[in-house]
DNA sequence: ATTTCACCAATACACTGTATCGCAACACTA
DNA sequence: TAGTGTTGCGATACAGTGTATTGGTGAAAT
């Protein structure tokens, strides 16, 4: 029986890992979004069946998290941050770059506790650098203040982003009110200081709105710090 | 042919509205989380068949959407708030007393524009409440630093209950890293600050946490409407 | 009385997350 | 080397999902 008789031998299952599922799902997900992230099309890419997956998550709902500790490994600092103000910016700015780069994150965030290991070494690195700087409590309650403000802000920009997308509206034209729902509204009249701020508003863009209203937030962690608690 | 003979008319199916539409897929989420709202289950409740509610909606996200804006009828104020301080705070604290009443909406806070009438009016009304304080931008970037501090505390807050709840454990053995894996993480010794703040901290309750963060951030506004931007 | 029309129910489809089960390939024992 | 566990994978299966399509049946209109 030569070698031509012989079929090859078949083919082992390719091997598998945490990571490479994790990636698979990532990548889904930012092509089409979260609910493009199926157990059945993740498997595909990995070439295997749906079920193999089982022995490395226990549910769906897993696999999410481990894609969001994953995208947490671009949020940590590249360099230890001094300041703790630099460091608290820093780690908002991070998180909402990776949430432009991954606008799925904007569905997670804050959905459920983050307690995987890129998620604990970016509190961790954020805390420390606030360590010292008043009691624990109070350093702790900063950290969580400004975590609440800038989780609720990229998740409106991430969805304001998505209605301009859906409409095919410029940004300034949605902005202006022209989603049409919303100019019928402003003009019954009946929200005059919502009309005004719409109409008369300057625009400014996401960025800098972002920018700002956490400054504003430092600014009350910078008071909260400087002196002692009551 | 006598009336005995004759047929009852049939019933006519049981009419319809978004108004009970919205309601049955309310208690459907309240009772069992946003995952147990199925077209079919809302259309069962009220005797329909699925199809019929396309006449009403025509997608489930928009079911969602008006489910959110339902919501919102519960945060608008009894009266119109006097004090601008006063009115954010109220704000913040009527939105998370719904949240605790309907988890479900914390799913939901902050995943799309909100444009329902009800939501249009709580927005209205917190403007009003601003109107003339400081130039119409200020006021703007007030209410959604404000908001976008409590839409994060509140997703947080509620992820955290339901955490709690799944193991089953009480919030003290929670808070104090009872949770085996958070536990084993913090022996490492790779989260010195992070350990420190959950040890050493010290355990307040929900409630109170989000008071204190949410008047940090009304410090902040407070100094920002006192002098005009630069 | 007959036609039109609107609307509702049923059916159907493609797809989902996950439980179960049988097989096939490996590691180990005799 | 032959036999035997055992582990882990694939296929199958199930109950359920959102939504498109279709066909019939009532009330309204002529």
């Amino acid at each position: 029986m030569t070698v031509w008789d012989r079929p090859e031998p078949p083919t082992r299952p390719a091997p598998l890992d945490r990571e490479r599922i994790v990636a698979a799902a990532i990548a889904l997900a930012d092509e089409g979004g979260l609910e493009a992230v199926s157990l059945r099309k993740v498997a595909a890419r990995l070439d295997a069946g749906p079920m193999r997956l089982y022995g490395y998550i226990s549910t769906k709902e897993e696999l999410f998290d481990l894609m969001v500790d994953e995208v947490h490994a671009e949020i940590l600092p590249q360099e230890r941050p001094g300041e703790w103000r630099e460091a608290l910016r820093g780690h908002a700015h991070r998180t909402r770059q990776a949430a432009l780069r991954h606008p799925w994150l904007a569905d997670l965030l804050g959905g459920r506790p983050t307690l995987g290991p890129n998620a604990l070494a970016v509190t961790e690195t954020t805390l420390a650098a606030l360590d010292g700087l008043a009691d624990i409590d109070t350093v702790r309650r900063a950290v969580e203040t400004v975590g609440a403000y800038f989780t609720g802000a990229i998740r409106r920009e991430i969805a304001n982003l998505r209605a301009e997308r859906a409409t095919g509206l410029s940004k300034r034209d949605w902005q202006r009110a022209s989603g049409p729902h919303l100019k019928k509204m402003l003009d019954t009249g009946r929200f005059p200081a919502l009309a005004k701020a719409v109409y008369d508003g300057t625009e400014v863009d996401a960025e800098e709105s972002f920018a700002t209203g956490l400054d504003w937030v430092l600014d009350a962690v910078a008071a909260k710090l400087a002196r002692p608690p009551a």
